[in-house]
DNA sequence: GATGAATGAGATTTCATTCAT
DNA sequence: GATGAATGAAATCTCATTCAT
């Protein structure tokens, strides 16, 4: 029975901790450090999570269902069966862009988990299950739908499509986070436009 | 004046580092286990570094080193004068190729640098002028050349499509290595020759 | 907010920092024998100062505040005031028992302090401007008196025999301490007495 | 057989570890510091002195040496005898003035053996037999001839004299080598004048 | 529940000393 | 004799975790 107050003190733990691993990886926080931007007592944090890996447990479990959240097969479908009278092509678009600020969104999370997994191996395979796993369902459910689509498209192996298409999605959101200091940098909804443009121009049949 | 010996001495402390800092990342690595692992003392570590952090400047120095190397903007013309007769296709799946593999074998070199610089600076800095700049500038140089050819390509601003082009090499790149896990991936040669023939198909006007 | 118990903690371990310095010299000095001294563990310490030189600082500013209380202008005016009645050299005898005094229960913070100045250049400046400038404006002071009086005294340079009858003190002084091997030393009272009487019968015009 | 350049060697060492010592104190000084210092490899220390301790007894046996030169009883009396014609107070103003000289010249040697005696047992015994006995033997001397010219001086114990006089003696020195900073300092020569006239007249019988 | 002082194991770093060349 | 690389014991310092209040 958490209370209020509790839940609270919890989730000020855990956006603090959140913030400090982002900014100094899991190993490189400190507990201290934590306690100080979430303003509660050091030891307060041992009340919520027994360790400090333990935190790293939550954070995991928290992106987790924030992308279930987001992520899943049956909504994918539910756009797509909504926007039936759209091209695939304008459909993407939406996805992409919806993705994107949702990667904006918990760009934090998945910063940190992306780079934790090397080094626990227990968020490395609850990743894989829960995370990978999904991701590529999804788009390869797309490209499968294409597949099908045999006159328009080229005949190339629907999961080697996905896969470049997952890499290059993800290869140029993770690009523009790291360019965050540039000031002149391309709208996302350009850069989607013409990434998708060539991507679907690229398999098409002559 | 290194003696053969120090010299030997310092790389096999390097060696451990880099293997270590990527097995437990900078701040999860003890100098402890670096010592264990290049088979020196622990102190001796100190003899060829002033502190721990020092190593992992020695690591971006070396990156650096390697990365002008491989890959610099006269060697990249160098390849396309040298294959003039060859497609730009064929071209770039070449250096696509070559580029990989460079990527594998220096791959925990890169993976270290490109995760610590998100915690520290002064990598950071320097690997924004020493690496990034270098590698938009190729990739800038090569989409510049295609624009030229106005009548074979589509009318798209060549820094976009350059951009679009580094995502989804490294993308596909990274996700290749994370995948490490699996038995059945597609070999590369494939992969970079599907995302090569997508990539211009796509860009070519019909 | 320091809690009653933190206070006595960093007393005790302030206490024993003092003794293990007196004893071996702050470089000589370890943490580990500071913490088995104070009773506390190692890393207790660092709690309270942030490094091992901090501690030194802090002994520092310890010395300066017991110095600011028991030697100041208006205590030494005071003290004049309230002897009107009384020689000037009975009057010196009596500060400078009282000094004496206070140099044996504060020998040791003298000692690290006067000892370690000499290799931290930021002790030595605030030794200078906190401790010893106060000094020589107080036997100034004193002597200026004297030169006043100018039938009774010789015509000699206050400042001068200011800084011989500083000279001469601390010099008894620390005679005195570093021969507390000795047992048949003669007692401080006696000493004084006769060192002001020769003195001042030395300054006074025949 | 200790050759030339051995003997340099030696020497180069000495003086490097005495110079080191003095700025950094005995602890705070490093075998690696004093063999840059001295322009030698750091284990070519260990060839001329078997520990860093060694170092110290080296210097404090050099210490010794020295002052026996020119502090003994002997070349004290013989100074008197050579001054016959003068006062006891040009005498003694001679030699304090020659001390003076011999303590700046050697205030190095005098500082860390001064300072390192509390911490070495060896080294404090070595002092006060070897150093400081002499120093009281000579003062007592010269105040031992005064007290039996009972006629012009006061009765005072010749031992306390001596006493009080060493105190104001050395006192005035190390007040003076410790304003170093300073800039306007009066001539040893006025100081020494002023010390001795004051002095003398004071045990003088009015 | 919350606090924060205290702990002590372990991390980084220093440095006198050794020894192969 | 001289060197300086290597050592490892010990020093300084950090920090997750405990526990009395």
């Amino acid at each position: 029975m958490k209370s209020e107050k509790s839940k609270n003190t919890q989730e000020k733990i855990f956006n603090a901790a959140l913030k400090v691993f982002s900014e100094k990886g899991f190993s490189g926080a400190t507990t201290s450090e934590i306690s100080k931007e979430a303003g509660v007592a050091e030891g307060t944090i041992f009340r919520y999570y027994k360790t400090k890996k333990d935190i790293l447990r939550g954070v995991m479990l928290e992106y987790v269902e924030r992308f279930e959240e987001f992520a899943n097969l049956e909504s994918l479908k539910k756009i797509i069966r909504e926007n039936k009278d759209k091209s695939i092509e304008e459909i993407l678009k939406i996805i992409l862009l919806d993705r994107y600020k949702v990667f904006e969104k918990n760009y934090n999370i998945m910063k940190v988990i992306h780079y934790e997994m090397q080094f626990h191996e227990d968020i490395k395979s609850m990743y894989i299950e829960k995370i990978r796993e999904k991701e590529y369902q999804m788009s390869n459910y797309i490209f499968k739908q294409i597949k099908i689509n045999k006159e328009e498209y080229k005949n190339i192996d629907y999961k080697l499509i996905s896969r470049i298409f997952r890499g290059m999605m993800f290869g140029v959101f993770f690009q523009r986070r790291s360019e965050m200091e540039k000031d002149n940098i391309i709208p996302i909804e350009k850069e989607i436009d013409v990434m998708i443009d060539v991507f679907f121009n690229g398999i098409k049949k002559k």
